[in-house]
DNA sequence: GATAAATTCTGCGTATACGCATGTTTTTTG
DNA sequence: CAAAAAACATGCGTATACGCAGAATTTATC
């Protein structure tokens, strides 16, 4: 089959993948595979907004609402009206969400470790070039020539 | 950052955008992206179980289910008792369900299209064997298919 | 400075995604 | 052949994932 047609079904096995066994690792932890997503987030840019933080996830903000709801439940994170803006919600890591996430880490070191064996030296660089190479070909905020992408809020990113 | 941490990441964030890409493309066509990915395998091997569906799609059997049932009540898809094995139902593609999927191939093309222009020549073919490598060494139990499944991730011999 | 426009969160509805338990049928074993 | 084990589908519960609409608030515009 050519890569063209496959790539898509390749990148979607390995993400499967990757989300179960994560999964499958961190459950023991109490948390999920995204969840510890969003808790990395804040480990490494603490006191974001709920929009900013969805951001950095590549994921929705509605999504990452219904995840915060479920860890300030669990007391992991924490969320405090904006000083300065009404609207917005600031989210902090708890010192427990802190414990938490350092753990599992840990956790997930053993993960990292495998794929990253699987490759060649250089091949994880590579690798990951190529995600994002894809990735912003795949976002709507690059003007196309000759095709029109209409309806779509520019929004600048950093 | 370092490679072995970006990786699962980038990868995460690669998926997630074609997946919303891909929703927003075939949406106009009341399907999923998820449903093509199911259409385009039953267009590949018609008549197959739903677990071997399952196993083709990276999928789980209980998603698949759901999924079917829906395409079902959409008649884009049929099942039938297995002749042989009455545990088991054969999943078909109907007529209708056929000349979905052709048209969604076309529509997804734009997608691939995007994805596979980004690349250089040659980095197409390099990204799904970086991918499926990746895949592999996450697979703990990809030495046989239809075998018991352990469900202990604690062995790593090779 | 009042109104319009944009931004941020919330809540709802639908569709995966998966594990686990259950029921039925087939296969294996003694 | 009868009992046990394995395989397949179903149903349930939880957690994303996202779009969309609505409410509150900030920013922009005249």
């Amino acid at each position: 089959m050519d890569p063209k047609t496959e790539l898509p079904i390749a990148l979607r096995a390995s993400y499967l993948t990757l989300h179960r066994r994560s999964d499958a690792i961190f459950a023991p932890h109490g948390v999920t595979a995204d969840q510890f997503v969003l808790l990395a987030t804040l480990a490494q840019g603490n006191a974001l907004t709920q929009r900013a933080l969805a951001q950095r996830m590549d994921s929705d903000p509605s999504t990452v609402r219904a995840m915060l709801v479920l860890l300030e439940k669990h007391r992991l994170i924490r969320r405090e009206t904006h000083p300065e803006d009404a609207r917005a919600r600031t989210v902090y890591l708890t010192p427990a969400g802190q414990r938490k996430f350092r753990s599992l880490w840990k956790a997930g070191e053993r993960i990292r470790e495998q794929m990253f064996r699987s490759l060649q030296p250089g091949e994880a660089k590579t690798l990951v070039v190529l995600l994002k190479r894809i990735t912003s070909a795949l976002n709507p905020d690059l003007i196309r020539i000759g095709e029109s992408i209409s309806q779509h809020p520019q929004e600048d990113q950093t």
